[in-house]
DNA sequence: TGCATATAGTACTAATGAGTACTATTCTGG
DNA sequence: CCAGAATAGTACTCATTAGTACTATATGCA
């Protein structure tokens, strides 16, 4: 196996796959963005609505870890949210540490229009693939993902 | 075909795809950045500089062609550059209008220590999968980037 | 030629995003 | 019970991201 040099490193085997990863990740990013056009909440913003709606409330931890998005990152978008009184945060009953975030009615209309609306948008276009493709392209994302971690 | 509403919007068949295709992109993401650690390079600086290495420069269109960063974004990326000498901004001798970027000797004394160091911390992981496994990856993200465009 | 249009890049805003330091609170082992 | 470690969340920094407006320049077409 010959050494990795700044001249062959470009050609390794692995590169294109990397590159589609990345195309195909920006390219669905775009057009999931493309759907909250003038809807007034942000891709992240859409993501922590949609992960407290039919639910009681949860804590930041929780939908941390159900959105991927860091702690710090959600304490802002939390506060965007609460500005226009979408959620509102609540004293956990028993663990004085932690916050329950919850939707308010109005965050609850938002989550009931703007959830069908974007998973039917969305729906548009995952729809174009066969199950069979669904199925491949799942188990070689489990494969990329298992790599990674 | 029923209607989709907030109670079944979360049952689509296509979700489990697009939370693989998240979660891969993000597991992949954290782990290229984590290459960079104490490195002086954030990723997107990484790519740029990358992107620069063994070329004779290049405008800020073309950068953010191969790149897929946004103009306006690629200046802040190109003033940070420039700032620790690493590239430097010439004139396009014909169109006025255009700035050819171009790594400095700093720069590509960066891209020659670097890119081989990335390209093969990257390798460790994608080499774990087989030819067939790539493959097949590669054919699902292509399609999947496909159904986006 | 000359004006409308297109292009290249910068300047600006708002929102993420990762990471660190910090406060407050809870848990845990001796 | 109590001191140290762990946890939850906020406050901050820096960099990126998309988007818009703007300037300067180039191109195309009548």
């Amino acid at each position: 196996m010959a050494d990795i040099t700044k001249d062959n490193a470009g050609k390794q085997a692995f590169l294109p796959l990397m590159r589609e990863l990345v195309r195909a990740y920006q390219a669905f990013s775009l057009y999931d963005a493309a759907g909250y056009q003038g809807k007034e909440l942000t891709p992240s913003q859409a993501d922590v609505i949609f992960t407290l709606g039919n639910t009681a409330g949860m804590s930041c931890k929780e939908i941390g870890e159900l959105t991927l998005i860091t702690k710090g990152t959600l304490t802002g978008i939390i506060d965007r949210l609460q500005a226009k009184s979408l959620v509102q945060r609540v004293s956990h009953e028993t663990d004085r540490r932690s916050t329950v975030v919850k939707l308010t009615p109005a965050g609850e209309a938002v989550f009931a229009a703007q959830f069908p609306r974007q998973i039917s948008y969305l729906k548009q276009r995952f729809d174009k693939l066969s199950k069979k493709e669904r199925k491949a392209a799942i188990e070689a994302l489990k494969r990329l993902r298992e790599i990674f971690e």
